[in-house]
DNA sequence: AACCTACGTCGGAGCGCTCCGATGAATCGG
DNA sequence: CCGATTCATCGGAGCGCTCCGACGTAGGTT
């Protein structure tokens, strides 16, 4: 038994002159297109299946042009959330006979160049990418110039006019923000990543960036201003985008001479980072602190108390962006399309009615709280 | 704008024509092989840049016969285990110039086989795969045979004879067992998935299979029968493998006449499920059972009380496998190598010495019980 | 009977690249 | 000063497949 038994693959000619026929007859056959006779077509299968022949779909894709492959590039798929959008985007392309081939980009956008350049190399036949920056996409745009069909998750890029599917972050996070000044907060806290890159305003502002981040940011603003609640810069945490990056900062925030009542957090890494910081310092949620976590992950359920999070239909996000990139594939035309997923708040117990007393808490669990009702506190 | 504003993409041969340069010189020059003049390389490179040719890689592996391109088969990539892993296979590969496609196989070994032979026909270069089932790998030595270099993953099957990444499932769950044997538990109970098709045996015997899950489980009845425990069948759970599975094998454990004191659990997915079964019931950790977990994931630190588990280095796992893998494919000779990477236990706040009045429950935190100290119970 | 259509069959021309063998110029030693 | 060696350059032959145009034979029409 030798160590390298490269026999060689049959290819279609050989299985052609194993069933005496023509190349072009065998090529037919086993390529599944044109016509050919019933018995022919067993000769040739029969032939093929005695010589263990293999398609080799690296010459099949240089010939037809299209490699049905498709390249996907997210910033870390040891991140549930694009663990899970991976998971969603294999199981719509598979069944249409398209694999994936996967990049983690780390948010950088060098990466991403680097990576989305090589896939298209490597022809694919469309991409989806997390874009890493939201300001940094010349390489996409020469992407979508060569006719290479591009589909934007979780974050898009107006200039760019591809089609995207993200969430509507600002309006989640100024419900998550809502609910928390409901029940009174007024010192309300934000653990986010530093890829925020919006100026903290002292009044809202529409987002100046489009990141994921600093939308979600600017819906938490925008949720305060509504209220009439003034901005303590203190209490607008950027993190790394790390579990101790969220840690510190959370506990950076606990630490202030007038520490926040409430803590929202903007995505699963920030909500982990930041309760394990209120857990270690023995913060008790609800009693002492409201927290208002991001993402409904499997392990917010089981810590104590269980988490109220922004759910967002992860999985979906990425199933439909295949869906979409598939109808490009086929040839769909029509202008770019953005796609906005609903999400939805979930409450568990980790928020309550602020306990010291704040005048006017008595709208509890009333989300999004009416305009006006809830008054400045200085 | 038109919407397909396919241009043609530029080939060598019209660089070659652009630099009027022969064809060949312009493909050695691009293709960065053979040896060129510097006036002439300069002059192919501008014309490269003006036309904005970017190679096909597909033509080129056509050519070599090497793609540069990795499949990986996992169950799902999900699971923050096999995303884990996914990220340590990509982390080495990119650096070596290589692509990762990426397919989950569910457990189940029909598709794997199909996934499989889909990579293969697409000419990767190496395969990894943490194979479905041990005992159906007809797919997976035929490949062999064919010369395409394969690791196998968490997983061995010895029949194959090839490279193979593990750890050492057997050792970790007896350490486990060990550690709450010696604080006294004598009704210990696993909650462990169907895939461990070992039957249960009065005695320890080998494992039968070598299924990740059935050698954890040999592991643990070793332990048992070590320690001169008998097995009691009803504090062996086999559940499906999802957290639901977990948590009602888990809630069954505890509705029982005579539940059991400790638990232990063989992968994160049991767990997750079993400790949220747990928390549900509000059964106190560990005051009234033990729990000890696999996997030591995030959030483990988190709940309350934190998890002791077995910690496994689940990112060297697919770093490894995807160095042995790029070395097979660099030709590196020699037979096939199972590489055991080490696991360790990790104590935290969920197990603590048997409550209720075990005689002989003095040895507290000794791991493992020194044979013979303690004794069968009844 | 002569004709047209339809369809199975066939070879060849690509797809874009690498690698090989050949060519010609330049360099060196005797 | 000429033969021998070196090296940049070159075209061509593949890699394994699909697709196109051409061919031949059968069936149906007038």
């Amino acid at each position: 038994m030798p160590t390298h038994p490269k026999k060689k693959a049959a290819t279609v000619r050989d299985v052609a002159k194993a069933a005496s026929v023509g190349f072009a007859t065998a090529a037919r056959t086993l390529g599944g297109y044109g016509s050919v006779s019933p018995e022919v077509r067993g000769r040739v299968l029969l032939a093929a299946a005695t010589l263990g022949y293999r398609p080799n779909r690296l010459a099949r894709s240089m010939a037809t042009g299209t490699s049905r492959t498709l390249g996907v590039v997210v910033a870390d798929i040891e991140n549930q959330f694009f663990a899970r959008i991976v998971r969603g985007i294999s199981d719509v392309a598979r069944p249409a006979g398209f694999e994936v081939i996967l990049v983690n980009s780390d948010e950088k956008a060098n990466e991403e160049r680097v990576a989305v350049r090589m896939l298209a190399e490597k022809q694919v036949d469309g991409i989806i990418v997390a874009p890493a920056a939201v300001n940094d996409f010349g390489h996409l745009s020469e992407l979508q110039d060569s006719g290479l069909p591009i589909v934007l998750l979780d974050r898009n890029i107006p200039q760019l006019a591809a089609d995207a599917v993200v969430i509507d972050g600002m309006n989640a996070a100024e419900e998550a923000t809502d609910h928390l000044i409901a029940l009174g907060h007024r010192r309300i806290a934000i653990v986010t990543d530093v890829l925020s890159e919006t100026p903290i305003p002292r009044d809202f502002r529409p987002p100046a960036s489009v990141a994921t981040a600093g939308i979600r940011l600017a819906g938490f603003l925008k949720a305060l201003h509504r209220a009439g609640l003034a901005v303590d810069e203190l209490l607008v945490r950027r993190a790394s985008p790390t579990i101790a990056g969220a840690y510190s900062e959370a506990g950076a925030l606990m630490d202030l001479t007038s520490p926040p009542t409430a803590i929202f957090t903007t995505d699963n890494v920030m909500t982990l980072g930041a309760f394990e910081a209120l857990q270690d310092r023995e913060i008790r949620i609800p009693q002492d602190l409201s927290f208002f976590g991001f993402d409904d992950l499997d392990w917010t359920r089981i810590v104590h108390p269980p988490l109220s999070v922004v759910a967002q239909p992860v999985y979906e996000l990425g199933a439909t962006a295949a869906q979409t990139l598939l109808g490009r594939i086929e040839g769909r035309a029509g202008s770019a399309q953005v796609r906005v997923l609903p999400t939805q708040l979930v409450h568990r117990g980790s928020t309550r009615q602020v306990s010291n007393g704040h005048r006017r808490a008595k709208s509890i669990n009333r989300v999004p709280v009416p305009p006006g009702e809830i008054r400045p506190q200085t």
